[in-house]
DNA sequence: AACACTATTGACCACTACGGTCAATTTAAA
DNA sequence: TTTAAATTGACCGTAGTGGTCAATAGTGTT
């Protein structure tokens, strides 16, 4: 068989044929543990512990420890794309962009708590056996992602005497801050659609705070 | 001898009379690891090598890799306490004394570039090893600095249609977030005190941004 | 009930890195 | 030259690593 031999691949396909709950319990396992430890320091033992699966069946599904970060690192990334390319060049407003994208995020997230987190884990990764290939697979995406995320913006809408440069890193500390504040209070609830609503509806707060403080 | 036995403190004196050079080798390449990696996974073997020291010295100056760690913390410890307690309450203007603080703690990266680091680290710190004694010496510490940090602060100064918690959030974020970029450009630089002008510098446009935004 | 076939397990392997020790060596002081 | 203190790094028992594979459990077919 010339294509498609075990070798090739980051996956045996019949990870696939899995429940969508252990798939994502294994996903999310996973990517914990890497976001948590970088590559070097991740173990095998804590990702199927947590799991809930056997040593023995993660080795079936991926052939070793790299080509799982690997795939975990690609389905990350595909995600991410999509919420790219689902953004609408025709609206210049940049709150009402960065909302959409915040109401995307904010979904996958509920399935998948730490996705986004690997993506900035892997820019800082220092392991040699993962570190070129995260470059050569990231970077195309970032740049696509911070191209698209404020192309045609409408900048007439700022204020003539505010820094825009400066008011959008405001933008963006203030969304991560705001975000992580979030998540650390996640614990508490249960119903994660009811609190995504009120996440949406109380950064609406602040979102207008700083429109108010950068649009005309 | 009733008092000063090996076994009840941290450290012995005698790494006091190391140069002062060799002694902040040490302490940075302790909280370095400690902060990358958590109390568990650091390694007392990497933290030698980065101090350019050797196993024996370390193990001569510090009892174990705990008290190790208690002494990091407690140094931390000591001089976060030193910067709250130089807040001068008669000022009330929020964005003057964030300033101020802002000063001393930059002065402190100087020599110490992860120092504050290791606190937040130590609060999400998980080893069992670590995590109570902890808690008990960093809570009050904590509590004193968020309470001193805005007693007294005139809010008047804010516009009455803001929402000054959420404002105090928002120059929160914005102060972390530019901490964090200007860190991740610090290597370009090799004159610290020129950086850190031109730091303050720029921190006063982004301070200036949110002030006319929130202040009357 | 008996069979065939796949999915899953966890004991096991060779190996690495760990925290910590201490006899031997270097350095500094007297 | 002698003595004392500071520093070293080879070495130890132990624990945890990524990965394997014979054995077992599970499922569907006849």
């Amino acid at each position: 068989m010339k294509y498609g031999r075990k070798e090739d691949v980051l996956i045996n396909p019949s990870f696939y044929n899995l429940k969508q709950q252990k798939q994502e319990r294994i996903i999310n396992a996973g990517i914990k543990e890497f976001v948590r430890n970088g590559f070097d320091k991740s173990s095998t033992n804590a990702i199927v512990e947590e799991a809930g699966i056997s040593k023995g069946s993660l080795f079936n599904y991926f052939n070793n420890k790299k080509d799982l970060y690997l795939f975990l690192l690609d389905y990350s990334l595909e995600i991410v794309d999509k919420i790219i390319d689902d953004i609408d060049l025709e609206d210049g407003d940049l709150f009402n962009r960065i909302h959409k994208v915040g109401i995307r995020k904010l979904k996958v997230q509920m399935e998948f708590p730490h996705l986004f987190d690997l993506m900035t884990a892997a820019v800082a990764e220092e392991s040699e056996d993962v570190r070129d290939i995260i470059k050569v697979r990231l970077s195309p995406v970032y740049r696509e992602s911070q191209n698209k995320l404020y192309e045609n913006i409408d900048y007439s809408l700022f204020r003539e005497d505010v820094d825009v440069e400066k008011a959008i890193e405001i933008l963006t500390w203030t969304m991560t801050g705001y975000g992580d504040k979030a998540v650390s209070q996640l614990r508490s609830f249960e119903d994660l659609g009811e609190f995504g609503e009120r996440y949406l509806e109380e950064w609406e707060r602040y979102s207008e705070i700083l429109k108010y403080s950068f649009y005309k």
